[in-house]
Formats: structure tokens, C-alpha cells, sequence
DNA sequence: TCTGGGGTCCTAGGACCC
DNA sequence: TCTGGGGTCCTAGGACCC
């Protein structure tokens, strides 16, 4: 990067200050720099598939389509071959053969994760299997093993909260990690403590990662993603202009397709495009807060701290159903399903312990519009009965002549239970709920 | 080839209160 | 009778992420 293609308008002062913000110190710092690390499970799903059946190793597998029941899965093996097979729950000799293909597949499901040797053929996560079978007809179809892959993932995650114990949750297959602190941390800009790492949870697991190292969660982020499957990117503040500026704008964590078009419209494609825009522009074209924050990542800042607690905000069940379903017509049908998803989101709460007091409905119609409807209500609940109550007068609230192809019932505004009845308990008798502010 | 399911956060308008 | 802002909550939609 030269100076030509620091922001035009800056003076050398600036140009400087710029360039100095992210020089690596010549003298060792006193305080140790801070050091993010992000690592991302390999083609996570695909890979908790491949420890089951190694056979498959090296072929276009894809994975998505539909939800399984472990037994399912063992019944379908046991029908087709002799037990003498697969002794132990050893599926390493059910014959390629066996297993499903791509080709022919009829359906709403989407791919949740490809292995290497499918993406050769274009075939990504999130992409209708319909599109995936068209350019990887032969590609093994296999459904997610959800109980599976949550157990690797609490055993991943556990190996590496041993060895640095500041670990942000990003999902089943994500983590950011803290190593400013950690003893090693800071050796070779992190590189020695990711190799840790990723052997620990190799030996733990038998699957691959990839992990970033960068001054912020934003960069390592990006980072983590240069070297992949299995590789490990050490990013230093001085390689913002190397490394990150040649970068589309859609590498940003935050920047999506339509914030990418608007920025296309303008010119702007890469991160050092947006970098050479003043900030006031890119406010005034992308709006004040998007602009802002634009302005500052494209210039590698960031300082949000690694969160290794949260609590939930909302929880929903929503299902797409095989084909359109229309409310009268399919009145019954419906209702099922309604009820069904009260009924899941109520045992969610009650499983992990919340309540909630916004109760509301998603509804997506044949032509992929979407319209949710919510209302909040006087007293926490996780009652099945009483989401269903509250959900059923959402529903009342929309345009019912449309043809529905997904149904969704969330509850959002949530406290811990044990904090609703505690405030229930210690309620003065004969008080008005809505006197508390818990109630 | 029509596009899953589970989330978070932001924006914007209106109600309501001070 | 008219005219303010500020703050907070509620609701709907949408962008984005894994």
C-alpha cells in the first residue's frame, strides 16, 4: 500500500498518525498487546459425519435436508446389512454404495455444510439441495446429526477452555478467544498457543481448525478464514494494509449482501476502498451508525471485548412445511403445526429455565414475504396453553388468504425463572402483579 | 434450483408520561 | 388553547450471522 492510497485528502501529519495507530511498537511493550484469536471448526457437520463413516473421506458429501433420529439411522443400517458389518456401532464398513445421493433429491432443505471435495463442485452452505444436486449429482446426501455435533462441539470447547479460559461462544462450530493474558499467549503473536490448540482438540476429537490471531475480534475474524482447512494467520496491526485492504468489503463480519450492493453502487468493493472515504461520507450515503462503524473497521479498529457469558433474549420454533398450506383449506393441518410449536418453545423455556412476556408469530408466504406479529403480556410465562392463547390472537392479526409456507412462534423478553418466582414469592399477598416490576 | 432454523441487533413510528 | 422536548416502551420489519 502506498501513500498514494491513504485517504487523498489526509496531510502527512495525518498520514502519519494513521499509519503509526497500527505500528507494531520497535521496543517491547510493557503491557502485553492485546491478541484475539478466532477459530472455526473445519466443515464442522461434515466433519462429525466423517468420524462416523471414514469411509467417506475424500468424497463430495453434503449435509442438510432434514433432521435425524440416531435409532433412525441405525435401522436403516441394520435393515441393509448383516450385523456382522458394523460390530460396535462401527459403521467404517457400510459400503459407499449404501449411502444416499444428491442426485434426484425433491425438496426444501438447504446444505448446512459441504465437505472440501463437494465445494469443488460450487456446492456451499446454504444452498437449496435442488441447486447443490444439479452441480454434484453424485455427492452424498447425509442429514445432520444434531445430538452428535452438540456433543463435539462442548468437546472442543471445553479442551480449549483449559488452555485459555477466556472463550466467547459464536455457535456450534465458532469461538473467539482471548490469548492477551494467557501464559504463551503472546509468543509469536499467538501462533505457538493456537498450534496448541489446534493439536489438543485434534487429539480430542480427530477434527481440524482453522484459527486467526489478530489485535481485535474484528481482524481475527477475517483472519481465521485465510488459511483454511487446518491453518493458522498471525495478522499484526502493520498488515491492515496488506492484508485486509485488498479484502471485499463483504469479508467485513457485518457487512451482508445488501450493504455490499449499496457499497458496489458507489464504487466501493474492497475494505481499502472504504478505508479512503471520509467518515462524514459514508454516514451521510449508509447512515449514521453503519457509516461510523464501517469507517472504523475498515480502518482494523475494534475494541469489543471477548463475552464469556450472555444471556438469551429470545427463543422460537418455526417449521417450513413440504408444501404451501392455506388456512382454511388446510385449517386442521395447520393447527397441528401451531400448537406443536407452542408446544416445543414452552419445553425450551421450562429445558433452560426461562420465561418469557412477548409472545409472537412469524409467518412466511408463498412468495417468501415474511410478517410477525407480536404482543406483550402481563406476566411471565413458559406455559404451553398460554403461548398458544396469546400466539392464536397474533395469528388473527394478519392476512390469512395468502398460501403459508413457514409457520414460527417466539417468545422474547426474557427473565430466568427462578428470578420470576423468587419475585412471585416475596410478591406482598393480595399485591397486583403489575405493581412488580418483574411481573 | 426458489431460498432451513435459530438467533441478535438496529431502525422507525407511535403511545404515553413528565 | 397551543406548543415544546426527552425518555421509555411497544411493535413491525429487516439486515445479518452461524
Amino acid at each position: 500500500m502506498t501513500a498514494a492510497q491513504l485517504k487523498p485528502e489526509a496531510r502527512p501529519a495525518e498520514q502519519a498518525a494513521q499509519v503509526l495507530r497500527y505500528a507494531r511498537p520497535v521496543t517491547t511493550a510493557p503491557t502485553p498487546q492485546r491478541r484475539i484469536a478466532h477459530l472455526d471448526m473445519d466443515a464442522f457437520f461434515a466433519s462429525v459425519e466423517l468420524l462416523r463413516y471414514p469411509q467417506l473421506k475424500g468424497l463430495p458429501v453434503v449435509i442438510g435436508g432434514g433432521r435425524r433420529k440416531d435409532d433412525d439411522e441405525m435401522a436403516r443400517v441394520r435393515a441393509a446389512y448383516p450385523e456382522r458389518d458394523w460390530p460396535d456401532g462401527d459403521f467404517s464398513r457400510v459400503p459407499v454404495d449404501f449411502f444416499p445421493r444428491l442426485a434426484g433429491y425433491t425438496g426444501r432443505g438447504v446444505a448446512t455444510t459441504a465437505t472440501y471435495a463437494a465445494r469443488q463442485f460450487g456446492v456451499g452452505s446454504a444452498m437449496g439441495l435442488m441447486k447443490a444436486a444439479k452441480l454434484c449429482p453424485q455427492a452424498i446426501l447425509l442429514p445432520v446429526d444434531f445430538d452428535e455435533v452438540r456433543r463435539v462441539s462442548r468437546l472442543f470447547k471445553s479442551i480449549i477452555r483449559e488452555i485459555a479460559p477466556v472463550v466467547e461462544d459464536r455457535g456450534v462450530d465458532e469461538v473467539f478467544i482471548d490469548f492477551t493474558d494467557v501464559p504463551g499467549g503472546q509468543r509469536e503473536g499467538g501462533r505457538v498457543l493456537a498450534r496448541l490448540i489446534q493439536k489438543c482438540i485434534f487429539q480430542a476429537t480427530g477434527l481440524t481448525c482453522s484459527i486467526g490471531v489478530a489485535p481485535n475480534k474484528l481482524i481475527a475474524k477475517m483472519a481465521s478464514e485465510f488459511n483454511k482447512p487446518n491453518g493458522i494467520s498471525i495478522v499484526w496491526p502493520e498488515n491492515l494494509q496488506t492484508l485486509i485492504w485488498p479484502l471485499p468489503c463483504r469479508k467485513i463480519n457485518g457487512v451482508g449482501p445488501k450493504a455490499d450492493a449499496k457499497l458496489q453502487s458507489h464504487g466501493i468493493h474492497t475494505i481499502g476502498d472504504a478505508a479512503q472515504r471520509e467518515r462524514e461520507w459514508l454516514m451521510e450515503h449508509l447512515g449514521r451508525s453503519f457509516g461510523s462503524w464501517l469507517h472504523e473497521a475498515s480502518w482494523g479498529r475494534d475494541d469489543r471485548p471477548v463475552v464469556t457469558e450472555s444471556e438469551p433474549v429470545s427463543m422460537s420454533r418455526e417449521t417450513t412445511f413440504d408444501r404451501d398450506l392455506h388456512a382454511v383449506r388446510d385449517r386442521t393441518e395447520l393447527g397441528a403445526v401451531f400448537t406443536r410449536l407452542c408446544e416445543q418453545v414452552a419445553a425450551d423455556l421450562q429445558r433452560k429455565g426461562y420465561a418469557g412476556k412477548t409472545i409472537g408469530i412469524k409467518l412466511r408466504y408463498d412468495n417468501f414475504q415474511s410478517v410477525t406479529r407480536d404482543t406483550t403480556i402481563e406476566h411471565f410465562t413458559a406455559d404451553a396453553a398460554t403461548i398458544r392463547r396469546h400466539a392464536g390472537l397474533c395469528l388473527k392479526r394478519v392476512d390469512l388468504s395468502r398460501r403459508i409456507r413457514l409457520l414460527g412462534v417466539r417468545v422474547g423478553k426474557l427473565e430466568e425463572a427462578a428470578l420470576v418466582e423468587a419475585a412471585r414469592a416475596t410478591a406482598p399477598a393480595g399485591a397486583q402483579p403489575t405493581t412488580q416490576p418483574l411481573f
